[in-house]
RNA sequence: GCUGAAGUGGUGGAAUUGGUAGACACGUUGGACUUAAAAUCCAAUGUCCAUUAGGACGUACGGGUUCAAGUCCCGUCUUCAGUACCA
């Protein structure tokens, strides 16, 4: 009987659904492990070879994890909202939920067939409105949130009223915006609601606001910053623009410094965690007042205007000799001289028309303009020039820099460029060629108070001296800015928000989901307004708490309701959480079932999420922390990225102006052009079907072809898999043609984990004849052949180390090197002729986290009546391993020349007679007298003549 | 520029962390079986010299430490990824 693969791979598929063999409790005698993948976006194109490398590694790890006596949780969903599906919508008219549905049946069926050993009662769908209640509630407990800095947490709301109604806002150190000013608790009881609520927004951790925001045009909608690359749109690469919009933003910069020190407490890559870091972007240094002098000639007095800048280095102070502002600054158009306005003007508008784009690219070009205004050196009284420049940009710290042309090479560059001084504030350092920047080995001099000391020394100095004039302090910047969290689109949670007077209004928790409207068509309106605002029943009913016609707003209790969606990120921030518990109607995890889960033990997926989904899980984490929620701060103990799986894209080269192809040996003789085509034209040499090709798309029907040694070879790349490369290996071909099994292991097997690899089909007949000389060793023809001898010595050691070499290779997430180590385990057990019960046994639990279903399959044929899975993992026995004796290798003055065998507990000086009385060492020393002989101890032996 | 990772046969990649480099697999070549193909099995396969025995060289490049270096140290080059007028 040969190893049919379909039929027990679908036999025990079918089993563990079945027996629900990998259901998860939330409770158990057991230590809890939970392993999780990044759940996917279904998309319409189905699953390719590269997706599934990830699930694999961790179901690998899952099953490991239950042989090893955890209670595993690895459940898996889907991330269904999203961008593709509503633009399949506005093509065809198709709802997107319809889309999404069937995307993910087609999803379901690919994954299933892989054997996976997911927990799918656990299921969950970002679309689904069952699911999405829960991140509407989750955005209402935001908005009744402000972070107070004294006690580093987030507050509710309602704390903070009672604050401003007893003792005002004087006291209070919160993350706000910066624009609040202070008012007495005689001051709040005076507000009107409208007022409060206008003065509560701008402490809330979700909060409106009209926000200079990324806006795509062709998308027609915003985009945070790690949606953008390069300044065009991550999906579809369309030009973005800056646009002042309200918009609702949350307030992830109150966790910043949370977010940075959790990094410590984290096993993640040191790749990504510098990711995020940068991300974070936080610099230790000062902000610094400088007083504008008033404008024109009298110079002695003030203008009552400040410029705050923030510097890293509040050391090199007596090194400004001007300031710099950026163009947008608002203090810009005060401070310009009537001699200077008019170049000041046409500065601000050429660098407005510039886009975010071409200002990146172009930063070579040194520009900028004088105001004409002056400010007072905080020490020195001495007046420095104003200039603005595009250098400095509007959006880090406060828009405006002291600028230190000695110490700062872009300084430098702008003062040698329009003739400013560049005074040296550095003892015995020459900045006639550039400026000096290395902190470590400054000494400060021609600098007052701080003469002759050092970088620390002398920024503790400064700002000690600073904070006695009230002119700065010392202040730390982050570059990390506020999430934009509306989108202008159809598909995505709905606000549970309506609006009164034009203040924000939360619906009451208990009357979610507030679930989608339907519309006719998904594209904005005619007045630019987003979808929704096509629906004809988007209005609150505050009677009655219900979603009731737009007509009725006029009434006194029906409200407009919001007309943005959440985006994509909202419901991946959370869901780790909604697997532990995800049915549950009161909650969206339960406290029983968060306190034994806790988070994440091993998370795998994609580094492409490093400052978006991954840095936004950990601010709701730590906010639901905050609220007591959770009882962990971060969600996942332990990342790992996997590598992507690369395409191998075959390319035929067309003569110019011609429909002759080339093959790719003659190419060089022409002028051609590249073509990609199906790699399922192209056999494992390479060479082309070029009959399959004429059939495959009409223009190569009539086309002529210059073949060498009678084949069309053609050229190959190695790129993305991607459907318009024609390149794209679907998973479902693999497992028909090879199995399930062979998929996982040869998934494996192609390379570390962590690395980015290309596709090779042809490969996979390795793994798939091990599998096959697996199922022969242990069948005699049609019998299944299994004896009950004892295991001999041989039998022994290549099962204990088959045993340790996985074991550690799973422990280390290097899963490519146990496909080998099985491969040798079966060679090895093939030429002993082993087929006994002893040895199989447990070689069958150690494979079965890689090749499941042969694996349960040879398991019940032994008579077993469980499934494998719930077998522990056998213990390694170092006692089959221990040798007594070992090669050691021989060298003479340094160089090995043979190796001969000793007993290991032998002695040093033995050994060493031993090998003097060699027969090759007589032949080596040939009579001479050694000078020395070295011995380490079980390592090597050598003589040094 | 900065940060992170990495350079090993024709290819993917191993190497117990300083101890016989190239495991395992693909590919290639030769052979067996077959009318033939596929499948399967066997053998060879880092480079060079040699009929053989055997020898020399060899982990991007140049140095160094060590009895011993792919691995550690110094310098150089290259590739990939992320990020950038961040004051």
């Amino acid at each position: 009987m040969n190893y049919d693969f379909k039929t027990i791979e679908a036999n025990w598929q079918k089993y563990w659904a079945e027996n629900k063999t990998f259901k998860a409790e939330n409770n158990s005698e057991k230590p809890k492990y939970y392993v999780l993948d990044m759940f996917p976006y279904p998309s319409g194109a189905g699953l390719h070879v590269g997706h599934p490398l990830g699930y694999i590694a961790s179901d690998i790890y899952a099953r490991y994890k239950r042989h090893k006596g955890f209670n595993v949780l690895h459940p898996q969903g889907y991330d269904s909202f999203g961008l593709p599906a509503e633009q399949y919508a506005i093509q065809t008219g198709q709802h997107p939920a319809i889309t999404t549905k069937e995307n993910i049946a087609r999803y379901r069926e690919q994954l299933d067939k892989i054997g996976f050993s997911f927990d799918w009662s656990r299921e969950v769908r970002t679309s689904d409105p069952d699911y999405y209640k829960w991140t509407q509630w989750i955005f209402i407990q935001l908005f009744n949130s402000w972070y107070d800095i004294l006690t580093d947490k987030a507050r509710d709301i309602s704390d903070l009223e009672t604050i401003f109604a007893t003792e005002g806002n004087g006291n209070i150190q919160a993350v706000c915006d910066e624009d609040i000013t202070v008012f007495t608790e005689v001051d709040w009881n005076r507000f009107s609601s409208k007022e409060k609520q206008s003065i509560l927004l701008k402490y809330r951790l979700t909060y409106l606001a009209e926000t200079e925001v990324n806006w795509c045009p062709e998308l027609g909608t915003v985009l945070a910053n790690d949606e953008i690359v390069n300044g065009v749109s991550e999906r579809g690469g369309y030009p973005v623009i800056r646009k002042k919009m309200t918009q609702w933003s949350m307030r992830i910069s109150a966790y910043a410094e949370r977010l940075l020190q959790g990094l410590e407490t984290i096993d993640w890559t040191d790749s990504l965690k510098e990711s995020q870091r940068n991300w974070i972007g936080k610099s230790v240094g000062a902000s610094v007042t400088f007083n504008v002098l008033p404008l024109e000639e009298d110079l002695g007095g003030d203008s009552g205007l400040g410029i705050e800048v923030f510097t890293t280095r509040p050391d090199t102070i007596f090194g400004v000799s001007f300031m710099t502002l950026a163009p947008e600054h608002e203090l810009v158009a005060k401070i310009t001289t009537s001699a200077q306005k008019e170049a000041v003007d046409a500065y601000i508008e050429a660098t407005a028309k510039r886009s975010e784009r071409e200002r990146m690219a172009d930063v070579k070009t040194i520009s900028g303009v004088f105001t004409g205004a002056y400010a007072a050196h905080p020490f020195t009284k001495e007046p420095v020039p104003i200039w603005i420049g595009d250098y400095v940009l509007a959006g880090y710290g406060t828009g405006a820099v002291m600028a230190v042309p000695c110490g700062d090479q872009r300084d430098y560059d702008f003062a040698k460029h329009f003739n400013i001084e560049i005074p040296n504030i550095f003892e015995g350092v020459d900045i006639s060629k550039e400026a000096f920047t290395d902190k470590e080995k400054t000494v400060i001099g021609n600098s007052d108070f701080l003469n002759g000391l050092k970088y620390k020394k002398a920024v503790k100095t400064a700002i000690y001296e600073l904070e006695k004039l009230g002119q700065g302090e010392g202040k730390t910047n982050y570059r990390l800015r506020d999430a934009v969290f509306s989108r202008q689109r159809y598909w995505g949670e709905p606000f549970p928000v309506y609006y009164i007077d034009g203040m924000p209004q939360m619906i009451d928790t208990s009357h979610l989901p507030l679930e989608l409207p339907e519309v006719e068509k998904y594209l904005p309106t005619e007045t630019g307004e987003p979808p929704l605002g096509r629906a004809d029943d988007w209005a609150w009913d505050t009677s009655k708490n219900e979603v009731v016609s737009n007509d009725l707003i006029d009434h006194k209790t029906v409200f407009p309701l919001e007309l943005n969606t959440m985006p994509g990120w909202a419901g991946s921030s959370f869901y780790f959480n909604r697997y532990m518990d995800p049915n549950n109607e009161e909650v969206f995890v339960s406290k029983e079932a968060v306190d034994y889960w806790q988070n994440i033990d091993l998370y795998i997926g994609g580094n492409e999420h490093a400052t978006g989904h991954l840095l936004y899980a950990r601010f709701w984490q730590k906010f639901l922390f905050d609220k007591e929620y959770l009882p962990v701060d971060e969600f996942a103990k332990k990342l790992i990225n996997q590598g992507m799986i690369l395409g191998t894209s075959a390319i035929i080269y067309r003569i110019s102006g011609t429909n002759t192809y080339v093959s790719k040996g003659l190419k060089s003789k022409y002028e051609t052009e590249d073509l990609r085509v199906d790699v399922g034209l192209i056999d494992s040499s390479d060479e082309l079907n070029i009959d399959a090709l004429r059939e495959w798309q009409p223009q190569f029907e009539k086309a002529d072809f210059e073949l060498e040694d009678g084949k069309y070879i053609v050229g190959r790349e190695v790129e993305k898999m991607s459907k318009r490369w024609f390149n794209v290996v679907n998973p479902d071909e693999i497992v028909e043609q090879y199995g399930a099994d062979s998929l996982r292991l040869y998934e494996m097997f192609l390379g570390p984990l962590e690395q980015s690899k290309p596709w090779n089909t042809a490969g996979i007949t390795g793994v798939h004849s091990f599998l096959k000389k697996l199922w022969k060793l242990y069948h005699n023809g049609d019998v299944f052949n299994v004896t009950n001898v004892e295991p001999t010595k041989d039998n022994l050691k290549t099962l204990h180390k088959t045993i340790k070499k996985v074991e550690e290779d799973i422990e280390n997430f290097s899963f490519n090197t146990s496909v080998s180590t099985f491969m040798i385990a079966v060679n090895e057990l093939t030429a002993q002729k082993c087929t006994s019960r002893a040895v199989l046994e447990p070689l069958l639990v150690v494979l079965s986290p890689y090749a499941p279903h042969i694996a349960e399959e040879l398991w019940s044929k032994l008579g077993h009546t469980t499934s494998i899975a719930t077998m522990t993992f056998p213990e390694f026995d170092a006692s089959h391993l221990v040798e007594s004796s070992k090669n050691y290798p021989v060298s003479f003055n340094g160089k090995t020349k043979f190796t001969m065998e000793l007993p290991l507990d032998m002695s040093k000086e033995d050994i060493e007679s031993a090998v003097m009385a060699h027969e090759k060492t007589q032949q080596q020393l040939a009579g001479r007298i050694p000078k020395k002989v070295i011995v380490v101890p079980g390592r090597i032996i050598n003589i040094v003549g």
